[in-house]
DNA sequence: GAATCCGTTTGATAATCGCAAATACTTAAG
DNA sequence: CTTAAGTATTTGCGATTATCAAACGGATTC
């Protein structure tokens, strides 16, 4: 009981705060619940449970209404915040609006974070139909490898960081389309580094077709990159292969001048 | 040192959460910064924030880029899922598309949480001009009684609760026309009840007024607020007394009978 | 009115957190 | 190149705290 009674190695945490965030993960997927739904899905006692959302309640990040736990609105917040600090965003938005307008179809502000896709900002054109998918989308972060604007970003990673997100990556197939293994996608990713922009043709959603441009820094490396999605009956020949890659990367471009240029005083 | 060493009394809670929230408010207020920095404004050793910080950035909450740390995007993705998961925001988005349309100001769908507003989504009309004050209106919650929106909500809010926030309530004086005492607030929220829509002249912020109704749910509760921003220039007389009115009561009672109709389904 | 189901409180103790101090790692200065 | 001073990170150990049982209270059902 004194040497390596529980193995425990790794470096230090605190394991409260690790439990804690289990029980945000729970309420999130159970889309609120009670308490003794929430603790079904935890290896706790009702009563440890207890005073975990007590305890968050106190902290803003749960709401109680009668017996149901929710998520708090402190999400939403700091969330927009968190967008607001973000110069990628500060930066793109309203050119993706404009991306938008002129296309007339949906289109997205992503940024990478461990691995996986987050959508800054979405902007619907004219003719974008409202779908679930977005709703999705928005919340819950992507692969990087079947999606147009992961493609774009993962291309342009630098190389240590890219061989480590591949080796980690599950290719689930979504469509008889999707990349299902480490080599085709290499093999894509250099082509989008020679095109300079990436295509998803129904490789996430069957029907959906998306081109994706990466937003590079000052640096050259990679920050984000700018996508528009629509349906494949209006993505179609010239306009998927040409003219929407055009206005995709013009309005990357853009983004970058203005990433350049505006000091987003810090 | 046996009993009531400490004198702890109050219900139990997890201190290593909130802890972990005082962490992630000091970076917040920041603006993200270094584990040194992070230090001075807690009452904690380095190593122990550093343990805190490392386990933040496991768990999703914190991002480091060198030495600095940062609000991850998590934030963003867990509050689109809530705001989502927000009947009223489901209901109501369109809805202040089109108002914001209709008025080409700025105009808000808002929530209450713990006695403050939050916005739920803003949009633009065309005659709206960007405007700093927006950014931090979406990441700070505000008082209920300085805007038109918050004392929309104040107003129909029962009795009891809306004792206990006034009972709370600092009233800071923004300007010439803020409310400063309970008195005067709780007559203006009479005159709000019986006209069915709030106003804001010049209280929160010199030259801009604003208009605002409440939504009220099925069952008479009031659920959030709708309210239309602009300059004193433009929301002048008749429209700003009567037109404009008349606009955003449209608008929530329009998300109102979406709020009972649809089954936003669960 | 008994029984069953919830949520809440409490006592006790093993587990943990948090400080101090030591150790690595970077950058600046001599 | 060496020293110094500033970071961040690791570790030992004691005081604090989190966790489980188990009891309690409050509501609803049978």
């Amino acid at each position: 009981m004194t040497a390596g009674s529980t193995g425990n190695d790794g470096p230090r945490r605190i394991k409260s705060v690790q439990t804690a965030t289990d029980v945000i993960n729970v309420i999130k997927q159970q889309q609120g619940g009670t308490l003794a739904e929430i603790t079904a899905d935890l290896e706790l006692t009702k009563a440890t449970v207890h005073t975990y959302l007590q305890t968050l309640v106190d902290c803003g990040f749960v709401t109680r209404d009668g017996d149901q736990y929710r998520l708090g609105f402190q999400f939403v917040t700091i969330g927009e915040h968190v967008r607001n600090e973000t110069d990628l965003y500060m930066a793109g938005h309203n050119e993706v609006d404009e991306l938008a307008e002129r296309t007339g179809e949906y289109t997205h502000l992503i940024a990478e974070e461990r691995g996986r896709e987050v959508v800054l900002y979405e902007s619907r054109g004219e003719f974008a139909v409202a779908m679930d998918y977005h709703l999705r989308m928005r919340e819950t972060p992507q692969h990087l490898h079947d999606t147009a604007a992961g493609k774009a970003i993962l291309a342009h990673l630098p190389a240590t960081r890219r061989d480590e997100i591949i080796a980690n990556l599950e290719f689930e197939r979504q469509t008889a389309n999707t990349i299902t293994d480490a080599a085709e996608l290499r093999e894509t990713l250099a082509d989008i580094r020679d095109r300079g922009y990436a295509l998803n043709d129904e490789e996430e959603i069957r029907g959906m077709r998306a081109v994706g441009a990466p937003v590079l820094g000052p640096t050259e490396t990679v920050v984000g990159s700018v996508s528009v999605t629509g349906p494949t009956s209006r993505l179609q020949g010239e306009r998927f292969h040409s003219a929407v890659p055009k206005q995709v990367i013009e309005t990357a471009n853009l983004i970058e001048v203005a990433l350049e240029t505006a000091q987003f005083d810090r």
